[in-house]
RNA sequence: GCCCGGAUGGCGGAACGGUAGACGCCGCGGCCUUAAAAGCCGCUGCCCCGUCAGGGGCGUGCGGGUUCGAAUCCCGCUCCGGGCACCA
């Protein structure tokens, strides 16, 4: 007998595949589109097209195909597309690098992603593929660009920003982690430059609003985009400091403590410092320290432990509570871009403030009594009487419960009027009272920030915009984009972007008055490409628009998307911002762009991350061409739950490979030992009409393994039906279908051998096929059509048959006192008093029960009886 | 420091509060073969009693609790992984 051999099998189906577009669903409307069925969008993220594709992507788009399989086999018309994210860093630095030009090896990487996914079969509509880097998508980059620049939520502004010295360019908030640049894992400076800006913080109570409108998001990407927007309720309060004649206003989330403020601090970015200390004593000291924190890199000044440094600025401001008149200091502790820049400092009440007072020696004035649930647990009597809480304050021999910084709840103290309130009414009444005399009000505070979008780097979607001397800045009209990215002879970045050297595309007119003007030579945010793709595959071929509306509002939203967590943040939520964005200008008819979202762990080797440089990579193309793509992709499918990570093993693909070995030999075995004509048409045909059904009579006639094969096919269905649904378990619906095709090897022998066997046996094997179809498309087409004569992706999902599920026998476990004494076998309508008394029979729970008088009996029917006994 | 996950045999992992360890890997034994590979069949949590048949005990990171019954629920920890963090 031949063996099995995955590459012939493989490349066959793929053609056909290929040959009848059998993945390609046009729009509604267009020949071929089948109305009557409910539309579901797959899509897995679009890979960064460099070098050739690894585990991690063979992981998303086996799990994202499974999905697509499993929603199309149920009855729904699935758009599931391809396209590349080609612009970025990694191109443009390994031009740099060894001058192999950013588009040459792009497109080089590109077709061989586009060669792999083919290899792995993976069901993919190729007549909506797209790549970030052409003009014909950027163009519609451009275009979104000019449509946020029009509503206002694109600007230019000079702005404190963090600086990547290795990549010579800006970064997003979002791209720097622990201070250091995402990419490299260079320290990053902060620069005060004129950058590009896209208005998130516009959308930021909207962004955590929605939230409510997913279907199914993991609870954990949720909660990490909603510290990233990072709401906080408090007010704004103005302190005013004469001397300057100027209003500093603060942000605080406690309003509660203004009482206890006794110094203001304001952060050395902040643009009245400089004015603040002009000419005095101060300047020279606050020159000096200003510059100090500017050349710490951002990781050093996040510090949160090292000790608080500062300089006095020689002035004072009045805290518009009470009227008392503070010191104004500047320390790197206030950051400019949270908030106003500045705050007041209450160092009974906030460590920060209190570990400067401590450094600096300023007074703590505590305007907080521990509340009532502190003061019992710490045995002294702290007095809540207001009138003594002075003395506390200042004691140096305090109790735990009276210890400060306490940032607790209780009674006010030293707070004039408010005092013995509790603080959390003082908060609203404190509000209350600013507001009517005009000092300050509520306020909402986001840690969200704009996102910076431009880029001082070459390989990138040029931002189309026209410096004109006359008019300022002018977009670039409509239908002159593309603006297209000029060739350039150098990619080194030099802290001007590349494309400054390319002076003739550089030159231009101005579109407005036609003087000679200068184009925008930054690039756009390579995230900024990837935040409305999963739109252009909607429509990919149109010249007119980037996506007709029509074609939007029959696909969106996503219905099922599929990536990794390390996008939890950037990618996801840059996406939101800009359906929002776009729903607000009436292109789209949704607000989120992905109901359901599915992120996968990662594959590690040898228990640590894959990386050239550890010399542990894993390279998909050896194991599809050694045991097959169906191997390959039904392994990190089954090596756990897929929303963990798994360790690669080259066993567990073997053991794989093995599985699906046994499901092929028997069925080339069945094949060979009856035509499958035998079973007549109608075999066929019932296979059409009901998925999953036998020829007239041979269910009915089956017994004994016969039997028992039919009912392990149906638990099959129902166990893999069930668990595709819950939360994607992969692992467990490929482990019943190996347990299915143990079986179908237990009763072979028995059963090939005469006609009704044979047909169950064909039954038990198509059904196997069917199961596994997700993640062995091909093996599953081979071996269906092997069976059955037909096509298993145009088959529908199997159901089980429930009178196939019953059993007229069932065990019954027998507990003594909770511990297993033995099992029964009992019909399945058995009474309750009939198994007891067969229970108490068993010879090994008689033993147990001797001696004995039985205190209480429970019965579970069709699964286990408990008899709790004691000594007699 | 705060917020999420996770911890089950030699390994990856299964288990609506109801037979812990499905399925796979590794390992061991048998069959086939001149031999090997491949394949097929079987065994495989730990400990103890028994010649066998079988029986008993222990066991899901640790300590408590709820329950007839807990890997699963509750309380208190430990360790590992991830995210956020001078955010006023």
């Amino acid at each position: 007998m031949s063996r099995y051999e995955p590459r012939e099998i493989e490349g066959r189906w793929q053609r056909v595949w290929a040959d009848e577009g059998t993945w390609q669903v046009p729009n509604p409307g267009e020949p071929g589109y089948d109305e009557s069925k409910p539309k579901a969008y797959v899509l897995e993220m679009l890979p960064y097209p460099s070098g050739e594709p690894h585990v991690g992507h063979l992981k998303c788009y086996s799990v994202g195909d499974a999905i697509a399989h499993f929603r199309r086999r149920n009855g729904f018309e699935v758009i599931h597309p391809m396209g590349y994210d080609s612009f970025g860093l990694p191109a443009e630095n390994n031009a740099i690098k060894t001058g192999v030009p950013p588009l040459v090896a792009t497109e080089k990487s590109i077709d061989s992603f586009r060669r792999q996914f083919t290899e792995w079969g993976i069901s993919i509509d190729w007549s909506r593929e797209l790549a970030t880097h052409t003009p014909e998508y950027y163009r519609w980059t451009q275009w979104i660009f000019l449509q946020l620049f029009n509503e206002g939520l694109a600007y230019r502004t000079k702005a404190p920003v963090q600086w990547c010295p290795q990549d010579a360019t800006v970064l997003a908030n979002e791209q720097v982690v622990d201070g250091r640049c995402e990419r490299c894992g260079t320290e990053v400076v902060t620069r005060n430059l004129r950058q590009w800006f896209f208005r998130t913080t516009a959308y930021a109570e909207q962004l955590l609003a929605d939230f409510e409108k997913l279907e199914s998001w993991p609870e954990h990407v949720i909660t990490m985009q909603k510290n990233w927007i990072g709401r906080s309720e408090g007010a704004e309060v103005t302190f005013r400091c004469d001397e300057a004649g100027l209003d500093f206003p603060v942000f605080t989330t406690r309003p509660d403590t203004l009482f206890g403020a006794t110094f203001f601090v304001i952060a050395p970015e902040h643009p009245e410092l400089e004015g603040l200390v002009a000419d005095t004593e101060t300047e020279e000291a606050v020159q000096e320290y200003v510059n100090s924190v500017a050349r710490e890199s951002v990781q050093a000044r996040g510090d949160e432990s090292r000790p608080k440094t500062g300089v006095p600025l020689g002035c004072t401001v009045t805290n518009p509570v009470n009227g008392e008149e503070i010191p104004m200091f500047v320390a790197d502790y206030v950051l400019m871009d949270y908030g106003t820049g500045a705050v007041m400092a209450v160092p009974a009440h906030d460590e920060r403030d209190y570990a400067f007072a401590e450094a600096f020696d300023l007074p703590v004035r505590r305007v907080i009594q521990p509340g009532p649930e502190e003061v019992a647990s710490d045995r002294g009597e702290a007095s809540a009487d207001s009138s003594e809480a002075e003395a506390g304050a200042e004691g140096d021999d305090q109790p735990d419960g009276d210890s400060l910084p306490y940032t607790g709840d209780g009674p006010m103290v030293s707070s004039g009027r408010f005092d013995g309130l509790n603080n959390r009414e003082a908060y609203d009444r404190i509000v209350e009272w600013l507001d009517e005399e005009g000092r300050g009000s509520a306020s909402i505070n986001f840690r969200l920030r704009d996102w910076l979008v431009s880029r001082q780097r070459y390989w990138g979607a040029p931002i189309p915009i026209v410096h004109c001397p006359a008019c300022g800045m002018v977009p670039v009209p409509e239908d002159q984009l593309p603006v297209v990215l000029p060739e350039v002879e150098d990619y080194a970045p030099k802290g001007q972007s590349p494309l400054e050297a390319a002076t003739e595309w550089v030159e231009t007119d101005c579109p407005s008055c036609g003087a000679s003007a200068r184009r925008e030579t930054d690039t756009m945010d390579t995230f900024v490409d990837s935040s409305w793709y999963f739109l252009r595959y909607l429509d990919a071929g149109n010249t007119e628009m980037p996506w007709s509306r029509e074609a939007a509002d029959h696909w969106m939203p996503v219905d099922q998307y599929i990536g990794g967590v390390e996008h939890a943040i950037l990618h996801l939520l840059y996406a939101r911002f800009f359906v929002k964005a776009l729903a607000d200008m009436g292109h789209v008819g949704v607000v989120e762009p992905f109901a359901n979202l599915f992120t996968q762990g990662m594959i590690t080797r040898d228990g640590a991350k894959m990386s050239k440089s550890k010399g542990n990579t894993v390279s998909p193309a050896d194991y599809v061409s050694r045991h097959g793509a169906d191997a390959a992709r039904t392994y990190v499918c089954f090596m756990g739950p897929p929303e963990r990570g798994g360790d690669w093993t080259d066993e567990g693909v073997e053991g794989v490979h093995r599985f699906l070995s046994r499901l092929w030999r028997v069925s080339s075995e069945l094949a060979e030992a009856g035509d499958v004509t035998d079973s007549g048409d109608d075999g066929a045909a019932a296979w059409r009409s009901f998925g999953l059904s036998l020829p007239q009579g041979v269910a009915e006639r089956a017994e004994g393994e016969a039997r028992e094969l039919l009912t392990k096919a149906h638990w099959a269905v129902d166990k893999a039906s069930r668990d595709f649904s819950r939360g994607f378990q992969f692992n467990t619906v490929i482990a019943a279908v190996m347990e299915l095709v143990n079986e179908i090897y237990r009763t072979r022998d028995g059963l090939i051998t005469e006609e009704d066997g044979r047909q169950c046996l064909r039954f038990a094997v198509a059904t196997a096929a069917s199961l596994i179809q997700p993640f062995s498309p091909h093996l599953a087409a081979e071996v269906f059509q092997q069976m059955t004569g037909d096509r298993v992706w145009e088959t529908p999902w199997p159901v089980a048959d429930p009178e196939m599920l019953r059993s007229d026998t069932v065990t019954i476990v027998i507990q003594v006192n909770g511990k297993v004494r033995d099992r029964i076998e009992v019909g399945e309508s058995a009474e309750k008093e009939e198994i007891l008394a067969l229970a108490r029979e068993a010879e090994n729970v008689a033993r147990h029960l001797e001696g004995t008088e039985t205190v209480k009996e429970i019965v579970v029917p069709g699964k286990l009886v408990n008899l709790v006994v004691r000594p007699a």
